[in-house]
DNA sequence: TGAATCATGTAACCGGTTACATGATTTT
DNA sequence: AAAATCATGTAACCGGTTACATGATTCA
């Protein structure tokens, strides 16, 4: 049994909020909103739109504005599809391949140096990405109406930001226990 | 350039742990203590181990006991390689590849009944996995003094909890918030 | 009109997974 | 002696990345 595919519904999903995206509009939005929990280049996105343009997942349409842009959007089936997906249930947590995790495991001694470095580091970077969550949110969700409009990401984004502040507490706790 | 490999440097710092390893110990170890935020098979680590082997950065031995088991041992190159890997800096923080982020996004509508499944499924994972690692960290660290020949693995396992904690408390508050 | 970037596509490569395979050792 | 599992290895496949490539559109 090979491994379970999650990009076309990606894709999919992306497809059902904007109708009438390009290629190029959903390979931007892996770089920006979904960005954050999954990743994808634009070779990996032309030839999954095609092969689910083939299987009748999508449909492709042509402006005479542009000459390259496709436009698509889901079909019947497409829809189906991405409900059937939303439908089943999670039953597995996801592993954190993280190199703060994995370098640190390795460090045996508590005072060596490189425990108090990786701390430190680790926490800038937390620290820049939590105002970078934060701007995010204001931006998307300037207010209550934006955020029934689209509750979901409202709700990842906002655990985001939780888990984000959560690590920092920690970080900012062991650095007493550490000196 | 090609994407920076990982498991290498894994590996040596397995073998740096615990001299005389087997390849089939340090594929358990994936499994177990190393499974939080790596995975690796043993038809990689095998290839990996004599590549390794090859480059000089371990050295294998075998005894009478057992005829196929190879004991692993980092040569000086090897310590020196993974001592110059683990003094480079972190600079990116890792994306979260979960299921539930992906699905709870496309879910727009805040009474879609997936939006509360979900959180209950969620919540499930969690608690079994907060009940697993506080178990493990009384397993392996009992007393003061385990701490201290581990401490960069009591801290990742210690954040672990706190990281689980945390998204079991985001849950529970917003729980409320849906009804 | 030249430069930048928009927009899509293909090809080579690589890390990792699943499945296949084999013999040694230990347990019943 | 048979069964289970220990221990290592190989092969096929696949998802994803990087690099290569090309033409259209927009901007200066």
């Amino acid at each position: 049994m090979p491994k379970k595919r999650i990009l076309p519904y990606i894709i999919l999903g992306i497809i059902n909020d904007r109708p009438g995206v390009t290629g190029r509009e959903i390979t931007t939005e892996f770089n920006t909103e979904i960005g954050d929990f999954w990743k994808a280049s634009h070779s990996q996105i032309y030839p999954e739109l095609s092969r689910m343009n083939a299987d009748g997942w999508v449909a492709a349409s042509t402006s005479k504005d542009n000459a390259k842009e496709k436009y698509y959007s889901l079909t019947d089936e497409g829809k189906r599809v991405l409900e059937e997906w939303l439908d089943q249930l999670v039953d597995t947590l996801p592993i954190h391949e993280d190199m703060f995790s994995l370098k640190m495991y390795f460090i045996n001694d508590r005072k060596d140096k490189r425990v108090k470095e990786l701390i430190d580091q680790q926490t800038a970077l937390l620290q820049k990405q939590l105002a970078y969550l934060k701007q995010r949110q204001q931006l998307v969700f300037p207010n209550p109406s934006s955020i029934d409009a689209h509750f979901g990401h409202y709700l990842i984004l906002s655990r985001g930001i939780s888990r984000t502040e959560g690590q920092l507490d920690w970080l900012a706790t062991i650095k007493k226990d550490i000196q």
